[in-house]
DNA sequence: GGCCCTCCTGAACGACGTTCAACAGCCGTG
DNA sequence: CACGGCTGTTGAACGTCGTTCAGGAGGGCC
């Protein structure tokens, strides 16, 4: 009994089961298989169904046989990225097993970095977003956090991991831009516009001149790492709290 | 003497200076202002440069005369709503500065959903981006940090805040949109999908069936504050150990 | 052999971002 | 006061996009 509500483009694609296919000569693994080496390499911009489509030797409308819409390839590209990540859930050391997962799913996320617009406004609901789910859960729940606190716990991890990795990914951005067009960074002598923010913020000022050589690689990675010992050394802290005067041996 | 290196679309609005106008008849402002609330209303997919044209009373071609590329307009969107976060940059109590901070810039996000999508790649050199860098600097050095640890704590604290509105607002989306199809979450048997997953990931399953009523709107901010806390505690203590012997009063 | 279901083609639709020749009106200069 | 030049705006056009759909090829089942 299926009753289509309004639906407009129900729920998601997990939801949605795969047809059985007989003389499939494509298959949703195939489709996601082209389209991840083309946002890898060209970005959002680059992703269109025709392009997957030729890529494969088809034409853009067979697509739609496997797919109901663009964006169902996009969710199942997200999922397929986020098998990539691996973590050991019975890592016995909660801290070192959380930031193995933070700093693999760091590097996952450089290597997509399409992956992050997704992430804003995907439903994620494919197995492996639950997969990662269920193993953070098991390291905060070895670390002695409450039913209650577990969804936080988890749930501030994984959004320090994103929105450190945005930054970072914006960042380097800027820089290449603006070396692409000529103006240099930490040098704001050249724009008026730029030496005029320097002047209004003394701090930020100091801060765009003390990095004469902005090395992006190495601060994006000292950066991590400070918010995620800063980050765990608060989970401790909060849980200890919580637990009373229980907690570790 | 310029050399156009290449220019696909060098630096940013920002580093561009607004035309001197004449008979002006529109503006960079009226632009914004006109994309601002039809991107409250109905997202991205509801924006379209022949959109902002016919609000403002003219054809889409006029707005290039002020703009160069759609991006433009969003990058200005973006500093727009950036700039209506309010926060106390001499608040003496940086912990709570910091907080509120924080806060203002969540309910900021949650007002204006789109602009999420624009921190992921957009230059973000706006005027507004920077007095709030500016602000958290501020607080953050009378915390006691570093002058190396004092980029990497405003970060931190951001990306936090960014990364939890990411997630908010993606499950938010999730749940009306699995409503709208007629699939209820917390209620998993009616899916064979989220059956199979909850067999397959005992504790997100009985995360799942904990909260038979989902209060998402009360779950999101005690989440938040739940992180807010930790992260807190965390860059105290952190702070404290660089700092050695010294620290607050 | 006939039928149906699966899968793909090729053409089409409408909307999008962006460009551009043309033109309107105001400017300062002669 | 007339005129050339700059500032804005138009309207049409280009190419690309996501998506739809009638049609047909070809295998599986009765």
């Amino acid at each position: 009994m299926w009753v289509p509500v309004s639906d407009p483009s129900d729920g998601s694609v997990w939801l949605r089961h795969e047809r059985p296919l007989r003389d499939r000569q494509l298959s949703r693994d195939q489709i996601v298989g082209a389209a991840v080496p083309v946002l890898d390499t060209e970005g959002h911009r680059g992703l269109s169904m025709r392009r997957i489509a030729t890529d494969l030797g088809v034409t853009a409308g067979s697509l739609y046989w496997y797919v109901r819409t663009k964006d169902d390839v996009l969710e199942l590209a997200l999922d397929r990225v986020l098998g990539e990540v691996r973590a050991d859930p019975d890592e016995p050391d909660w801290r070192r097993g959380l930031a193995g997962l933070a700093r693999d799913t760091r590097a996952m996320l450089l290597r997509h970095q399409w992956a992050l617009r997704e992430l804003t406004l995907r439903p994620n609901l494919g197995p492996n977003a639950f997969t990662l789910a269920e193993t953070s859960l098991r390291l905060l729940s070895r670390a002695g956090f409450t039913d209650a606190d577990l969804d936080a716990a988890m749930a501030t991890v994984n959004d320090q991991v994103v929105g450190a990795v945005i930054a970072e990914v914006a960042w380097r951005d800027t820089l290449t831009r603006m070396r692409e067009s000529g103006v240099e960074w930490s040098h704001h002598a050249t724009t008026a516009y730029l030496r005029d923010v320097a002047e209004r913020h003394p701090l930020l000022a100091r801060r765009m001149a003390a990095g004469r050589k902005v090395d992006v690689e190495g601060d994006s990675e000292r950066r991590f790492e400070f918010a995620l010992t800063c980050l765990l050394e608060g989970l401790a802290a909060t849980c200890h709290a919580v637990a009373g005067a229980g907690g570790e041996p």
